[in-house]
DNA sequence: ATTATCTATAGATCTATAGATAATGC
DNA sequence: ATTATCTATAGATCTATAGATAATGC
């Protein structure tokens, strides 16, 4: 919560969580985008959200798109640098599973859903090309590396991506996330290749995972 | 196309395919529906799209609502029925194999992908809680023969639910649709859970769904 | 007479801007 | 003086209704 500072006085005190008014702004937003949509969250209900007047939105964003892009910024490039620091020498089924394990443990962590905002309709606009241009990407390596898994090119190629990508709709329907979520995809990933997981592979891409950077802190059990 | 009939005349001629005024605005409303989302079309846009005058839309329905729910009905009935279909005799295997088969080949059919209204953030709303759950009655079907199939309940049961629903994703991000994707995730359904397919399952799946109503004029390649 | 469209518009939004106000900090 | 809020509002929507109009059908 912002602290005293300059600058008039709030009406109302703080109620959402970030040290900047920018940061409630952002918090608030990403529940109300990501529950609601886009287009029916009016700067009025987030506005009501943080505790201050619609206008005041306006010191920290030139416009409601821009809350969004603010939102969608680094959603993708965590994954997609991650996904950058494979090495060819590994095995690509091990790669593939550290990118499925990875990728599914960043839509996983964070308070909210933020993977939601990639299926907002909106995002159709050219005002966001560039965010659906990065997810088409992270697309395409997932799809390379799939196709080195099976050695050939079929229509199995495209399964690994959207089958992590289910975290957002299990997250949008609120069943509890199993903190094994993100194991139990990257096998997955493997299996709608007709691959089987065994110990070695699942140590060695969980090494990969735990040992990037970024995202090191986070916890990821193993399943038992 | 409406032919001339009662009325007066409308200023331009019919666009949209269907034999009524209902028809025409169903078909434009979907497509708008599912490319731009539901708060941001307009009346005035479907109107425009239909090639009608944006009052006139409310002779043939009450609220803009209304649309939306005309859409949705019918869209996870004919799957819940066809589940309904499936003998208890039958190994639970061939069962979802021919669940998601039958699933996927439903959200594959049709001019729209009307599969993305159940992803609209819009559909939280109160009002169209009975669809939110036709869709989870479903997912329930799914992960109950998931647990049959693994013979246990862990965190993979959900899988091939969210695997099927990929399809609107696929469908979504318009990549060309491979005739043979309902059957590759029907494998796939179960091949997330650590089974594989043989022929013989394979074989009395497609039966079960080629000789399901409501859909059995559909083609259903198989996989060559 | 009945019907399905049309024109016109009321009332309720919603986004973004202009200018006033009440703090802090020099 | 600078800052971040506030109040007030302009201008642009958007949904839905009221009533006129131009066809068909009896």
């Amino acid at each position: 919560m912002t602290q005293a500072g300059p600058g008039r006085p709030r009406l109302r005190e703080p109620r959402r969580p970030g040290a900047t008014a920018r940061a409630e702004i952002l918090d608030a937003a990403a529940e109300l985008f990501t529950t609601r949509g886009f287009a029916p969250t009016s700067t009025r209900l987030i506005a009501d959200a943080v505790g201050v007047r619609q206008a005041s939105l306006y010191n920290h964003f030139t416009t409601k798109s821009d809350i969004l892009v603010a939102l969608l910024e680094d959603t993708v490039d965590p994954t997609l640098e991650f996904v950058d620091t494979l090495d060819d020498a590994t095995p690509p089924t091990v790669r593939l599973c550290a990118l499925a394990w990875f990728d599914a443990a960043q839509l996983c962590a964070g308070r909210w859903n933020l993977g939601a905002l990639y299926t907002l309709p909106e995002l159709r606009e050219d005002r966001f090309a560039p965010f659906r241009n990065a997810r088409e990407q992270l697309a395409r390596r997932y799809r390379a590396l799939a196709v080195e898994v099976l050695g050939t090119d079929d229509p199995r190629a495209g399964l690994p991506f959207r089958l992590v990508e289910s975290v957002i709709g299990i997250r949008a329907d609120d069943e509890d996330l199993d903190p094994h979520l993100p194991e139990v995809l990257a096998i997955a990933a493997l299996r709608v290749l007709g691959r089987t997981t065994d110990i070695d592979i699942l140590d060695r891409a969980h090494a990969l995972v735990v040992g990037a950077p970024g995202e090191a802190s986070e916890i990821r059990p193993r399943c038992p």
